[in-house]
DNA sequence: TCAATTTTGTAATAAAAATTAGATTGCGCA
DNA sequence: TGCGCAATCTAATTTTTATTACAAAATTGA
């Protein structure tokens, strides 16, 4: 209206101006921009879990007499931003404050890039080959930050394939699952910097025993590449010195990707079992499962 | 309803069948398509100059018993739409390898960008202000997926801060945490679709304790939103496809780095001189080499 | 703690919108 | 030419929606 802002600038702009239940609206307005705004102002209002007038008058500060106008004023964006093909986010465009975020952004958009860029795609089919492979067994090893990691991409995995194990707690109890480990067992390992002892030493004994062991790192890549079958490098160097571990995460949630899409004719049967038992369990408990 | 055929296919596969009159609607709606749907009965009749019941009798034809079912449909497929889906578990997508993983960052980029586009400024400054204050104390939550998540959170927290804990095990034994909290508590609730129903409820009761509840989550907004101080909401992905948790791992990732360095001014400067100085240097990131 | 002020919701009201009924127009065909 | 039928519009009606006024609740400051 006023200015040429766009009406999620505006948002942002005022967004420490307005009340509580104000900038209720406001993050649903965002986070679903602009097609929550289009909605009836009762149904905003539902969405937001505010009252009607409280929608009301946020649209009032942005600077509409009427949410009619408010409405027209999004449509007309809309129409703008669906003409251009390429949407341009212009992320430039925020000046002073928000660089920050948008440059960390950009940033780890680069790094990702690098990420796929030095990938060998044979290192990745071979990795999802073998996680997508029933008839191997999958032990998972993360060090102290990684740790979340691997239990992630086993989160994932025990969705849509059996025998998936996490090594957990002291490394001398991990002897007892190494023994039973032999060329129908995949070991994956995530090791970034500064590397871990104790993962090398695990995976070297593995190799030993033909276990197919898969590496996640970092682009200076854990000594456990010597042994490893496959290893995928992330270009985790965030900007001013600390480690970003995004671009790392990025590979595992690909691969994740990579096992549900390659494997998709077998596992849509299973995924459908594991919804309906989930739903009879009433969505349980947030801790992790197997171990 | 119909089928799974977007409105604009629909409208096309009829249009043979359609009169004179509703052929102007129809047309008008391909080529402002999906905004002049969203207008009033009375604009769009006026925009393809046609009565008010033409359009109407041409949204009844495309299976619709209300003008405002219609447009409620239209609103879901913008919203698919907007949010640029992910991995389709389209098998025929999936032609070239070489593709797969280059499109899925640079989706997982867009991800991102939209991500950052959409978060307020002042959420986030909030969210670092209080994980930056010792004189808060820090308890983690997470769910199934999310869990990783909140770890990782904790790990890198712990380097910089103290009093940094974890909300594991049984819901029940949460009860003995909860008791001792109050506005001198921050809870970070990680809560992501499908929503669960246990954060809520101790979200719910921190947030009567006075204490700070600071929620991640996607841009559908967790229920934990009516009560969060604070709200970071990243993109994940299109209800179709594969969810990807990798820029809630952006945020995790950001806010990390916002705490570490409190002072905003010195990390945007350092930012953009490291940018600066690789631009000089021509990509000078070591390259792999063994370890 | 209590009063002043702001914030927020409830419920009544006004406005605008969708929908319907019936009249009118336009068109093909004997 | 004029009858019949489909297409379309006008205008009345009903429903939904935005808006407003005011009361309740929460918050702030002393």
């Amino acid at each position: 209206m006023s200015n040429n802002r766009s009406i999620a600038e505006e948002i942002r702009v005022l967004f420490e101006t307005l009340t509580p239940t104000e900038r209720k609206v406001g993050r649903v307005l965002l986070a679903n921009y602009p097609v929550a705004g289009l909605e009836t102002v009762a149904q905003l209002a539902l969405r937001a879990d505010v009252s009607g007038p409280t929608v009301l008058r946020l649209v009032s500060k942005l600077g509409f007499d009427s949410y009619t106008g408010f409405q027209t004023a999004l449509r007309d964006e809309l129409e703008v931003r669906l003409q251009s093909p390429l949407v341009r986010h212009d992320p430039g465009q925020l000046k002073g404050e928000n660089d920050f975020l948008v440059s960390y952004a950009s940033r780890i958009s680069q790094l990702m890039q690098e990420t796929i860029a030095h990938l060998p795609r044979a290192e990745f089919d071979g990795v999802v080959e073998l996680l997508g492979d029933r008839k191997q067994r999958v032990w998972l090893l993360g060090g102290r930050l990684t740790e979340p990691l691997a239990a992630y991409l086993g989160h994932h995995l025990k969705v849509v394939r059996p025998e998936v194990n996490h090594l957990r707690g002291v490394p001398a109890s991990w002897a007892d699952s190494l023994v039973d480990m032999g060329k129908h067992d995949v070991l994956v390992v995530f090791d970034i910097r500064r590397y871990w002892e104790g993962a090398l030493q695990v995976a070297e004994m593995a190799a030993q025993r033909k276990v197919n062991v898969l590496l996640f790192t970092d682009q200076w890549l854990s000594p456990v590449s010597r042994v490893a079958r496959h290893t995928l490098a992330a270009h985790t160097a965030g900007p001013s010195g600390w480690d970003s571990n995004t671009p790392l995460m990025m590979l595992v949630d690909a691969v994740i990707a990579g096992v549900n899409t390659r494997r998709w004719g077998e596992i849509s049967d299973r995924l459908q079992e594991v919804e309906a038992m989930r739903a009879r369990l009433g969505e349980g408990l947030p801790k992790e499962g197997g171990g």
